[in-house]
RNA sequence: GGAGAGGUGGCAGAGUGGUCGAAUGCGGCGGUCUCGAAAACCGUUAUGCCCGCAAGGGCAUCGAGAGUUCGAAUCUCUCCUUCUCCGCCA
């Protein structure tokens, strides 16, 4: 959400980030509910304070035991009134509060220019070595048929006990991928200093209102009326809203929280896009980092945050290339996203596997998440940022595929070789 | 799931229709005293919104929302939540 004083004071940068970010043109529909709202607090208020100062002398009349009928009589005209106008006000702050939820964050000023995500723009390439060959399409098996031949999950019955897009993991696939999240969260939390949560999967509106996913993307997450309760689509939700509606002092910042979470998505409208095995599921695993920082730094922040996601793929000799989102595919509640992309080398193809956000005040704001600098001074929101760090669904594919050795067996990452009671898949 | 008791400022805790934004204590901040500190004493100590260049003024907020009333922390209803007991249960 932005402040609705900046909307007021830059109405032209407003509507052009709602044009880039493709949002509904409400800025006038903002602009001329925002008069209104405040020609009627300024007539309410008047009629509130008198409301305010004859009730004190009705008081002191039936003290006295004088008669008030008077007054009372007349304030009851007085009072009909706030309650009418009262009304109104409720109502347009309704309207109000809905258009301005669905203005989307302004941009960082080194955000590019782009319509979509062509316009992109790779700032970094990385690969073990720095041979060429890591990045052309390679024989073999795809992570499909890896996966059927080593038994490691299985989609047609992930399907029969839940739905389609629902994976389960079997064997050495359940195993590996256990070893995947519990090293991102020792990483994060022992060498990169994130202290480590575990949140719930379910969690209420209010939370999914305050980092953006509602009311815009309501289709998009899982909801269990009887309960009012949604399934996560990203820890981020609950993480985030672990200090919503508090204070916190500026001595706690930067706050780093990494956590492990199963992510629900519903994915309507998405039928037929890279559906296959892992590459878009309704049911994944994913380890976040979540940071809560002042606003002074929060752009280094960004940097460290995403450098902190990038070296889990170093760690992992994953290949990977890191985009700087362009204007037109930065999302709604960002104002600047790196992505991190790997290579899946059998599928030929870059699949998204990070996107690394600074949200500056915008969820703050809407999820009402402040610091002091000291303890005098008013609160301000922090900005909150966000990485997936990472997801291993997109992961898996590009782990299996590069890892396949000629003689198609897959060789493990020396880095997960704590984790694992195996070194090789054969 | 059933029964009962609560939710008041940073914390503890008074307040059952009118001078209550709210006693008192603790904590925080500033000061006096002191070489310094402690103690003691004095002062101060919420947030949001509206008007205003500012100084300042106004409105709202006692879990949330709706209602009764000229007037609600206080009365009514709904919801959320915490605790205790019973039942069920990994």
């Amino acid at each position: 959400m932005l402040d609705i004083k900046l909307i007021r004071e830059n109405p032209d940068l407003v509507r052009k980030t709602i044009a880039i970010k493709h949002g509904d043109d409400v800025l006038d529909q903002v602009l001329e509910q925002d008069l209104s709202r405040r020609a009627i607090i300024q007539r309410v208020e008047v009629l509130k304070n008198k409301r305010n100062t004859v009730s004190d002398e009705v008081a002191r009349l039936k003290r006295a035991k004088q008669p008030a009928d008077d007054v009372i009589a007349e304030m009851k005209i007085v009072s009909d009134e706030i309650a009418t106008l009262d009304a109104k006000l409720r109502e347009l702050e309704l309207t109000l509060g809905t258009l301005v939820d669905s203005i989307p964050n302004t941009l960082h000023s080194s955000v590019p220019d782009g319509a979509d995500a062509a316009g992109n723009q790779e700032v970094k390439r990385w690969a073990p070595s720095s041979e060429a060959h890591w990045y052309e399409k390679k024989e073999g098996l795809d992570h499909l048929a890896l996966a059927e031949k080593y038994q490691l999950f299985d989609f047609k019955r992930g399907a029969k006990i839940a739905a389609a897009g629902f994976p389960v993991y079997m064997g050495r696939g359940a195993a590996l991928e256990r070893a995947l999240i519990n090293f991102m969260l020792d990483t994060h939390a022992h060498i990169h200093g994130y202290e480590e949560v575990l949140p719930p999967f379910f969690v209420n509106a209010e939370s999914l209102r305050g980092t953006g996913n509602l009311p815009k993307f309501g289709d998009q997450v899982y909801y269990m009326p009887e309960d009012k309760l949604y399934a996560i689509p990203t820890a981020e939700v609950p993480i985030t809203n672990l200090y919503r509606d508090e204070v916190l002092t500026r001595s706690q910042l930067p706050l780093k929280y990494c956590g492990y979470s199963a992510c629900f998505r519903r994915e309507a409208g998405s039928y037929g896009k890279d559906t296959r095995g892992f590459l878009r599921v309704h049911e994944f695993n994913k380890v976040e980092l979540v940071k809560f920082a002042h606003p002074e730094t929060s752009w280094e922040e960004h940097e460290a945050l995403t450098r902190d996601a990038e070296r889990i793929l170093e760690l992992l000799e994953i290949p990977y290339r890191r985009l700087l989102l362009c204007s037109g595919d930065t999302s709604f509640s960002s104002a600047k996203t790196y992505d991190l992309e790997v290579w899946a080398s059998v599928e030929g193809k870059w699949l998204e596997a990070s996107s690394c956000s600074n949200f500056e005040s915008f969820q703050a704001r809407r999820a009402n998440i402040r610091f002091r600098e000291d303890p005098k001074s008013k609160p301000e929101f922090v900005h909150t940022l966000n990485g997936s760090g990472l997801a291993t669904s997109r992961l898996m594919v590009a782990l299996l595929e590069n890892y396949q050795q000629p003689d198609g067996t897959i060789k493990m990452p020396a880095a997960l070789q704590p984790y694992l009671r195996f070194s090789v898949i054969e």
